[in-house]
DNA sequence: ATATCGATACATGTATACAAAATGGCACCC
DNA sequence: GGGTGCCATTTTGTATACATGTATCGATAT
């Protein structure tokens, strides 16, 4: 340890560690936070799994103080359970807590679709049909991966759509919540020609400024989405 | 200084330092959160005020590590905004922020009245009931902060009754986060008639099992509070 | 007199040191 | 042979020390 610079600031990395990618302006913790919550949403940290500060704060070359307040603001995100002195673990969510949170989503992604039903404009119908037409040539090339991110990015549009900023971020957050379990079912049979059919629904009844059937499409759509889930992990226990 | 020990635990309370009223097994920076949230929730700090870590630290007789711990836990819960180097403030929620807040409680709390109308036991009535005639009597008696602190029995036993646990955390979040707004509402001339009216509305929809008026009537009882809040702070700005 | 620059003071971010609880293994007893 | 209690190790919680960025205040120049 005699090679460490003596207290504070004179951090420097050595080989073996991972860097933080460029952070400017920002904090350890919050670079710590960005870097295990993409971690943890492309499923390279499994839900369950304990998270050692002292790896942690070694591999990334920094002290346990940061890594620790990086844990506390992703328990804020529900990512992380904080268990007293037993430890911080990657969340597990059971199929119950599953079913729970698709159910409040399906209404905050329904409020959303309602919103934008009432409130875009002519010019937003280019940008949500764009996205649309990316997504039915990803579903065709089968390039899962690819289809995961549009798929994302039309929920997004919607979500900005609500210009409902605290709506949007609400829905993000429980978006991110079950993203590891989501990514999952993505390669599911029908999967992929459902949701394109799904989207469509929903854009019609959206740019049609029908903000019930707006709803209910994205609630059923969402509703759909979490039964696919819900029959895949039975698949597994 | 001196006369503190060392290091470590030998912590010990001096004259004039505020006590965490014991928490056996909770460690400090839980501790500091609830009684930080609490005097959010209740008023005594005002939104926009900056946290001092060191103040803090001494006034309840520890030091700035779990402090800042604590601030972190109070970020996730979206009491505190943590800017950088710049400090922790209590959260000051704009007009247009809360019209947006109020738009997703609206719809979370009128989620776990639906909810309950389908799921809810015959004895679950006689509690509901029970606890409708307190806030009555004390809305007759006049006294506002037992009307205030019924009012919330009132509605987390809604969401208890929504058997969604997930939702009923979010809800509770949601509500926490405007508590300090709220507060200052149950004052306005007619609220407590209304509220009242209202509550009788929600519950005999529940009793009758009538999902979707459940669902109207809480989410135009929410709308409404958000109002008149809004009608409040309006008269102020 | 006002504006700008610089030095100082202070608050936060980070690292390390120490204390205590929890996990795991071993010996001992039933 | 299995279970229980004790001790060593490991890991978390907390306190303090140090580094760095921000703000404050005063001096100087325009």
């Amino acid at each position: 340890m005699a090679d460490i610079g003596a207290h504070g600031g004179g951090r420097r990395v050595k080989n073996g560690q991972e860097s933080l990618g460029a952070s400017p302006g920002m904090t350890l913790a919050e670079s710590l936070r960005q870097k295990l919550e993409g971690a943890i949403a492309a499923g390279h940290l499994e839900p369950g799994s304990r998270l050692d500060e002292q790896e942690i704060a070694q591999r990334f070359g920094v002290s346990r103080t940061p890594v620790r307040e990086a844990f506390r603001l992703m328990a804020a995100n529900n990512l992380v359970e904080l268990r007293g002195r037993l430890g911080a673990t990657v969340r597990s969510i059971k199929a119950q807590a599953l079913i729970e949170m698709f159910q409040v989503m399906a209404e905050l992604e329904g409020l959303c679709a309602r919103l934008a039903a009432r409130r875009v404009s002519q010019a937003w119908g280019a940008e949500i049909g764009e996205i649309h037409q990316r997504l039915v040539a990803a579903g065709e090339t089968g390039d899962i991966d690819v289809f995961y991110d549009i798929n994302q990015e039309f929920h997004e549009a919607i979500y900005e759509a609500s210009r409902n900023t605290f709506l949007a971020d609400q829905t993000r957050k429980l978006r991110n919540q079950v993203a590891a379990y989501r990514r999952r079912v993505t390669r599911m049979p029908n999967r992929i020609a459902d949701t394109v059919r799904e989207h469509e629904a929903i854009m019609q009844a959206i740019l049609a400024h029908d903000p019930e059937r707006a709803h209910s499409a994205m609630r059923d759509h969402v509703n759909l989405l979490g039964d696919n889930l819900l029959d895949f992990l039975a698949a597994f226990e």
